[in-house]
DNA sequence: CCCAATTTGTTCGTATGTATA
DNA sequence: TTATACATACGAACAAATTGG
């Protein structure tokens, strides 16, 4: 492959290396103008995992190794690096390696699920599947995600208990392109978290989101599926997941019955 | 001032500096063993804040002179200077110097206000004083604020409006040992958020919050502030305010109503 | 169990670019 | 224009964690 160094806009001119380029990186696009260095190696090492040269789980080369391929210091790769690690791309290990986040259960509860019981107790939810359809998207979820109303896609449901309880109801729409294959059998039959699946089996990785909140009284299926009555307020969160690309690949509407649980927000964490 | 250097538990002997210390900085305390020094440098320039020798809105001495006077390299003095801006307690401007961060306006639509109407429009929200009285704290507020039930304290309600519309009703309590002098004039006639007021008036600085969200039907006192029928679903946030030593300083409920108003989270940010 | 190799983590120091007053 | 301060980039050495022999 063929691999241009990031040009250097810094006065003290580097050493022509000869490192072999690393499998997968691809060669520095010429728009970089006006972008810090850290920044460019940043979106370099993100075009390599967006593209497929770095999988999920795969291990970068070590720093050296990569700072010399990117023509930059070390201290500029580690730069890029720490950005993409604040952000959960990547994962740091000392005495390993640096690699690709994976979709793990930790990952996911701490970045994702924000529900807890009233007294603080966490623990991963249980999944029942209550529905799995080949739909077309009406306007909500095609505004969404990004495209037109009527657009292929998949819909089901899960519930989720907590302590033997169910608590959450989630309705999801997903665009049947980026998920070609999705059946009612693999959700089902999966053994990881719904995030771990897009990531490894559609190559979709979520790595944001964004939600919005509101409280309602619970509709028909919500109040069914929850076992509440029926107009009982209930918590509705309506999130937009976001893939590497920044393409919002997921629309979920949860409802969560909040007698005994609570959504839990850290504004700013200590350090 | 005696300034006392931190140990440099590093290999390479640095020089011993003759810089005079800059004023406001404590000695380094001796239980910074295992600690990086990057995060002793941290805690003492944290400590500096605490205990007022850098006030809200000062700068502080620029970096090399930082970096000398606490006798580490000035990368090292950075690391540190980083990670208290990613907490949002000081603020680098370029060209201009480091300062201690103030509650602006924006800082708290930014960090502490997460309500925006439906179709994305944020702005910053119209306040009336609802009500203002010296109580004791209720079991709530004391297992909040980690204090014992009977704890004298300020209470008082605000009616938060958005385009016109009554949106949030606040019960926010207080320790009053930390807030001497709080009056319902002083609350009534500030021209600034809440936290700048706690910050400017009071000497404590809210630099993190959690936040606990039920969906609730209306109570009277809430209805009647916001316009709406009791029993009405309606957002409960719970929040406690967290001051710079780690102290839990405000204890609020808001009810939001979330007809035409969302509370919106970001589940991480594109860097 | 210990040792050596590997990799990230921390710390040092210097030079230059860029924004601000 | 000049001086100041933060921002970016360079490079080197050693510490600490991990792994495999």
């Amino acid at each position: 492959m063929d691999v241009r160094t990031i040009p250097a806009h810094h006065a003290r001119m580097p050493l022509a290396r000869t490192v072999p380029p690393a499998a997968g990186f691809a060669p520095i696009a010429p728009d970089a103008a006006g972008m810090p260095l850290y920044r460019a190696v940043r979106r370099e090492i993100l075009r390599s995992i967006e593209d497929g040269s770095l999988a999920p789980g795969a291990a970068l080369p070590n720093e050296s190794e990569l700072a010399a391929t990117f023509n930059v210091a070390i201290g500029t790769l580690r730069r890029a690096v720490d950005d993409l690690v604040a952000e959960h791309i990547l994962v740091r290990r000392q005495g390993r390696g640096t690699f690709v986040a994976t979709h793990t259960r930790d990952r996911f509860l701490f970045q994702f699920f924000h529900v807890e019981r009233c007294d603080g107790l966490r623990e991963e939810p249980g999944v029942d599947l209550l529905s799995f359809e080949r739909v077309r998207m009406d306007e909500d979820a095609a505004a969404a995600l990004a495209t037109r109303p009527g657009t292929p896609a998949f819909h089901f449901e899960n519930r989720l208990t907590l302590q033997g309880t169910a608590v959450v109801h989630d309705r999801i729409t997903v665009p049947a392109a980026l998920f070609r294959g999705l059946t009612e059998k693999r959700l089902r039959e999966r053994a990881t978290t719904i995030y771990h699946l897009y990531q490894s089996e559609f190559g979709v990785t979520v790595v944001r989101a964004h939600e919005r909140l509101r409280a309602v009284g619970a509709d028909r299926a919500s109040a069914r599926a929850l076992g509440v009555a029926p107009g009982q307020p209930v918590l509705e969160v309506r999130r937009t997941a976001i893939a590497l690309g920044g393409r919002p690949v997921e629309y979920r509407v949860s409802t969560i019955v909040t007698a005994a649980h609570d959504y839990v927000n850290l504004l700013s964490r200590p350090a």
